[in-house]
DNA sequence: GGGTTGACTACACGATTGTGTAGTAGTTTG
DNA sequence: CAAACTACTACACAATCGTGTAGTCAACCC
């Protein structure tokens, strides 16, 4: 995104720079003349060309969902993975990642309803691999959040870690751990059973 | 926090009502005179008391930490868990988490500090009950990020579930949809591996 | 070639922010 | 009883915010 920066329209720059900006500190956090700043421009610009703060967030939010959604798609269309190294994607991916649940997090609609077509995603695939929780739909909703809940706490995580998890190296590890966590049983069913009882 | 609250100090009433506040909008999103207001006092009162917004936020951070150790010692001290009733409990502990949590993507301190006290607690009880995975520092962090991950995605989640999950009731079944992730095993260790070998 | 359009900047506006100051009422202290 | 202190309010200040306005410059159209 550095010099391949110059090449792009100051519209896409700035919508770059507000999707940057945005995921790293919050909608709240970055104001119009930071980003301005950040893309190179005046601040004049940037309503120009979006009218307005709340308008050019709804610009990020679209495009970042598009882009996101385009990803996927090849990710998963193509099962070869065909000229996509995951190495080369994640610069990509990980801001407009960390954009969409900055703004899910900050009351966007677009990445909510985007939390909501993954949530749907999780429960049709699990019911689609025979795996049958007592409560399906709050099943996915927790598997959907636990993807995300990393991205959100990467400064902790990486704390923890003494890693950056920003980092593509930093992003592999936290990414496999997460999978150990599915992968090693924690409770049995019984014990499950068991604290239900104990709550109720 | 409604009735008792005419009982309480002034100052008290400042700091419940910013870890309210800041727990629901986040530091930036509420204002001094925000907080005040919810106190039913001045916003000079709040300087009075704690100086600064930063200082507030350190006092908050410090009540919220304590009385949230102070909570979970009590649980865990009595294994019978006398006189502590989980439903009881929930109007007071849950605003404090909600504001850990945000003060510490916020970037507090003392709240991630209290992130990587849980991440060595998860990794001591792994290994204590022999749970081995191949990267148990990354598990456990992971496992740390998890529990948090409902709490801040909460409005999305309630929205997926079509429940309030900040509610004791909503609270609960997540909680327990949490407790299946960790039961239901998604991966065999040979994909795992699989997946290892195909991102090196 | 005059006129329109679009990209772009400079500057000013009202609102809100955290903070600072001055002052009042009530209690405590000597 | 006077002095000092504490809890508390009212008001002002400078900075920053999103937004609005005016204007420059180049490309394009008739």
């Amino acid at each position: 995104m550095d010099r391949a920066a110059e090449d792009l329209t100051a519209r896409a720059r700035i919508r770059d720079a507000a999707i940057k900006l945005f995921g790293e500190r919050g909608i709240e956090g970055a104001s119009i003349r930071d980003i301005a700043a950040e893309a190179g421009v005046s601040s004049g610009l940037v309503r120009h060309h979006f009218g307005s703060k709340e308008a050019l967030r709804d610009a990020c939010d679209r495009y970042a969902k598009e882009r996101m959604m385009q990803i996927g798609a090849e990710l998963t269309q193509d099962g070869d993975l065909t000229g996509l190294d995951p190495l080369a994607l994640h610069p990509i991916a990980f801001p407009l990642q960390l954009y969409l649940v900055r703004s899910m997090m900050d009351g966007s609609e677009t990445a909510t309803a985007l939390f909501l077509e993954g949530v749907d995603a999780v429960e049709a695939w699990a019911a689609g691999y025979g795996i049958t929780p007592k409560d399906p739909r709050g099943y996915a909703a927790a598997l959907a959040a636990i993807k995300l809940s990393v991205l959100i706490l990467r400064d902790q995580v990486s704390k923890a870690l003494g890693e950056d998890i920003t980092t593509p190296a930093g992003y592999n590890r936290i990414g496999q751990a997460l999978m150990e966590v599915f992968t090693i049983p924690l409770l049995t069913p019984e014990q499950i059973d068991k604290i239900r009882k104990q709550e109720k």
